[in-house]
DNA sequence: AACGTCACG
DNA sequence: ACGTACGTGACGTTG
């Protein structure tokens, strides 16, 4: 059987270009010819050719007015025009199609749709064939049939729609869509159908009719407004059920042989790459490069850097700025090896293995400034082995992160970005099985790029800081905090190993225990953890009723689903407890185990240029996810143990994104309830119930409380019904409520959406901005997600600004006061001390005074502060 | 490598 | 008619 890819060109462009489109920015080369659609083109047929291995291919192309048009003048009317910056890529696209050696089609008057249709039916006459069709366009759909499936492409990913599945989703044989939308119209292609008919009522007729025809002949069967409809449109119907007919005759050579795939000419293709300046695709074409090797120019004149290796220091000097890049064999620093460093400036260009820089630690230490790609690294890797360098203002990381650059850990994407041609990460030490490493020698030329980059693009960095008015943010926050997560990072926190391993043996047990009896239940051994294999056991095998509407393809085993269940089916009751403790068990016992490093503690990586929002992220391990929330999982905080002498503090803001939320809105009564330490959740509940507060009740406060965070996240009825278990009705009617009571509130959150809308990003209180492109997409949903980023970006970034001012407050305190107490891990909202016991009052007062002071709001900030013997006993 | 699930704020 | 609350990381399964 031979597989035959036929590929809707106009939908794949269409595409590419609509997905970069919307930022008003559109990708261009140095002429200003616009390539943003070719681009995605190009990277979509390279994923096709990845994906499907094609034997035979071919690409079809829309071309002049369509017959559809001549029987509907207003066929697809109502589509905006397509772009001049679309059109001019489409030849350009075909170009690209004959250079990877695709045959590609147009015919006049026909659309892509028709070609394919003409294709898809030679296959099905030819035994020899089977195709798939590749589109986004559900029109395509009617062509399936059992030798042919349709590759629907979506957002991201894509479905495959076989006959089968076809017939799972719609009810109706895949020829039947036809049907169906002669009834229900098609809105983006101006399809009327018949009035007032919609999907559901089409679905339905059509289950019984089968088709369009067959429904007209027993019209009389039918009763009441519908069969007026019917009546009424019935023109309407039968025409929308022609032009919604693909065409499967087209006068072409159908010939299969024709479309075989030769593969990529790779000179014509390489030179169309360059006209295009799509370098990094370029980059990616290894079998081109080795046909070609010296035909490739080069792309950009770059100056080479100078290397040098300097195994030998007693000559070297260092008298200005300098920038200094850490080459790493991997992620994490705290354990990989290190390679050495470049260092750069006007007058040096060398790189120093670090054996070398080892035995000479203060090399490096001069009175001017250093320059950094992550900082953090840099000064953890030198605090372990004793080395000095120059104090560093500058760390191209964050100034990046701060500009809403994609960061990504490496430098080589941000240089790319600069135009800078420096060899990925990934490629350079490959990735997965393929890693491995390269000579010194190209090492320390790769290092010393990057070091270039960093000296050479720091004022334009610092400018565009400035332009931002990120520069206090840069200089007072971001910065000095790295000196202190360094700290924190490499204090790590002590874990009481034994512990852990008895809490995992007792584990062990209570989950074989569990696994028997949810055997037993099913009748059968299955991979309970497998959500595949436990859907079909509970929903089909033991015909438990899915309790959503409705069933996707698949079922969900969710918490959300199975909760639903609980109580009702034993065995549900059984997998949850099972999956709650084999998440304890893999999770937090066994990983948190195997992060222990020699010194009998662990220490985790704080990220700090990756979130959106401006908080910190934790990873190898994570420390910002230990449970909490249920007791069994709480008991692992009963690891987490002091120094000698010491107890575990732990320090958190209460309610500081409320508070921020009601500061920002200014809404009075808010903040009025927190000045008076109000229970705020019982007073929002007495607000919006209308009741006084002694007659909230647990109930009314639950709700409330369920609101209140809705807000924060931007909140739609939808997700408060499913939050709260309510229906959709009650949970929009306590959203409105509460938008009564709160008018402010209202009001602010329009102010915000409109603001973000019209400068295209949101900021915090210290000018953390971050960029929303969602804001401007032309897909609905998309865009409602943007309007909830930029309500809640603002709280939980300024919340983040806030703890983050704090923890470097205390950290210089702390410092000062010589105290020997440290700081271990950030929260969110949360900070854990080790704290000696003769410091314990001491440093109670600073961390409550710093932290709830550091920032001056008109609503107070309030922190409560525990103490205990683990982290399980400070909370 | 992507997905589903679930741990945290 | 859509498909649904913000921000993260790690694990096991599956293709």
């Amino acid at each position: 059987m031979k597989k035959v890819i036929l590929v809707d060109g106009n939908n794949l462009l269409f595409r590419s270009y609509y997905a970069t489109a919307y930022t008003g920015n559109i990708m261009k080369n140095s002429k200003g010819f616009p390539t943003n659609a070719v681009y995605g083109f190009i990277n979509m047929i390279n994923k096709i050719i990845t994906e499907e291995k094609p034997e035979y291919i071919m690409i079809a192309f829309d071309k002049g007015k369509t017959f559809r048009h001549d029987k509907y003048e207003s066929y697809k009317g109502g589509r905006s025009e397509t772009p001049d910056e679309l059109k001019q890529q489409f030849p350009v696209a075909k170009k690209i199609c004959e250079a990877m050696g695709i045959h590609y089609f147009e015919i006049d008057n026909y659309e892509a749709d028709d070609i394919i249709g003409t294709f898809a039916k030679e296959v099905n006459n030819n035994p020899d064939f089977i195709a798939t069709i590749i589109s986004s366009d559900k029109d395509l759909l009617q062509l399936i049939t059992d030798e042919v499936d349709v590759k629907l492409l979506k957002q991201t990913g894509f479905i495959r729609m076989d006959r089968q599945v076809f017939k799972e989703t719609y009810g109706v044989e895949p020829i039947g869509m036809i049907d169906l939308k002669a009834l229900m119209g098609d809105a983006s292609d101006n399809i009327p159908g018949v009035k007032g008919i919609g999907e559901k009522t089409a679905i339905s007729l059509l289950s019984k009719y089968q088709t369009l025809d067959n429904l007209y002949q027993h019209i009389d069967e039918i009763s009441g407004k519908t069969k007026e409809k019917l009546l009424l449109d019935k023109e309407n119907a039968y025409m929308s059920y022609d032009i919604a007919t693909i065409y499967c005759d087209v006068p072409i050579n159908t010939d299969l042989e024709n479309i075989h795939y030769q593969g990529i000419h790779a000179l014509e293709y390489m030179q169309l790459l360059e006209e295009l300046e799509f370098y990094s695709l370029i980059k990616k074409l290894d079998i081109a490069k080795d046909l070609l090797q010296s035909d490739v120019k080069q792309e950009k004149v770059q100056e080479e850097v100078k290397v040098e290796i300097l195994e030998d220091l007693s000559n070297f000097t260092l008298d200005k700025d300098y920038a200094l890049y850490l080459e790493i064999f991997g992620t994490n620093y705290h354990k990989d090896k290190v390679y050495g460093v470049g260092i750069y400036n006007e007058d040096v260009s060398v790189f120093i293995p670090f054996d070398v820089l080892i035995k000479n630690p203060t090399i490096l230490n001069n009175n001017k400034e250093m320059l950094t790609y992550d900082l953090k690294k840099v000064s953890y890797i030198f605090r372990k082995e004793n080395i000095s360098v120059s104090e560093c203002n500058y760390d191209l990381m964050i100034a990046a992160y701060l500009l809403n650059y994609n960061i990504k850990d490496d430098i080589s994407y941000l240089a790319h970005n600069k135009g800078y041609q420096i060899p990925f990460y990934d490629d350079f030490f490959g990735k997965g099985a393929k890693t491995h490493e390269p000579s010194i020698e190209e090492i320390a030329k790769i290092c010393l790029e990057k070091a270039c980059f960093i000296y050479e693009t720091k004022d334009e960095f610092l400018k565009e800081l400035k332009e931002d008015q990120s520069l206090m943010l840069f200089h007072n926050i971001e910065m000095p905090l790295v000196e202190v997560l360094t700290d924190m990072e490499f204090t790590g926190i002590r874990v009481d190993r034994t512990y852990l391993e008895k809490t995992g043996k007792e584990l062990e047990v209570k989950i074989q225990k569990l696994e028997t009896e949810i055997y037993e239940i099913a009748g059968g051994e299955f991979n309970i953890s497998s959500p595949k294999q436990l859907g079909t056991i509970l929903f089909e095998k033991l015909e438990i009723p899915y309790p959503k509407k409705i069933k996707d393809n698949n079922y969900s085993t969710s918490k959300e689903i199975l909760d639903k269940l609980v109580g009702t089916y034993p065995i549900v009751d059984k997998v949850l407890e099972y999956r709650m403790l084999t998440k304890i068990l893999s999770n937090y016992v066994i990983g948190l185990i195997s992060e222990i490093m020699e010194d009998g503690k662990i220490h985790t990586i704080f990220t700090q240029t990756l979130t959106r929002t401006g908080r910190l992220s934790s990873i190898s391990p994570n420390l910002q996810n230990i449970p909490i929330r249920t007791e069994e999982g709480k008991l692992i905080r009963k690891a987490f143990i002091p120094e000698t002498d010491s107890c575990i503090l732990s320090s958190d803001y209460s309610q500081i994104e409320l508070r921020l939320f009601a500061s920002f809105a200014n809404a009075d009564n808010l903040i009025d309830a927190f000045i008076h330490g109000a229970d705020i959740h019982a007073k929002t509940a007495s607000d919006i119930f209308g009741v006084p507060m002694d007659q909230v009740d647990k109930n009314m406060r639950r709700t409330a409380k369920a609101v209140n965070f809705g807000i924060l996240y931007g909140i739609s009825s939808f997700g408060l019904s499913e939050d709260l278990g309510i229906d959709i009705i009650s949970a929009k009617s306590f959203i409105d409520s509460y938008l009564d009571t709160y008018p402010r509130i209202k009001e602010y959150m329009q102010e915000v959406i409109a603001d973000a809308k019209e400068k295209g990003y949101v900021k915090t209180i210290m000018n953390r901005k971050r960029v929303i492109e969602e804001l401007n997409n032309k897909n609905y949903m998309i865009r409602q997600q943007g309007e909830r980023i930029a309500l809640n970006t603002p709280v939980q970034g300024s919340s983040a600004d806030i703890l983050k001012k704090a923890m470097i407050e205390i950290f210089q305190e702390f410092k000062e006061r010589n105290l020997k107490s440290k700081m271990l891990i950030q929260v969110h909202d949360e900070l854990v001390f080790n704290v000696l016991n003769s410091e314990l009052d001491t440093v109670k007062e600073i961390v409550q005074r710093i932290m709830e002071n550091t920032y001056q709001l008109n609503v107070p900030l309030k922190v409560d502060i525990e103490t205990g013997s683990d982290w399980y006993e400070a909370k």
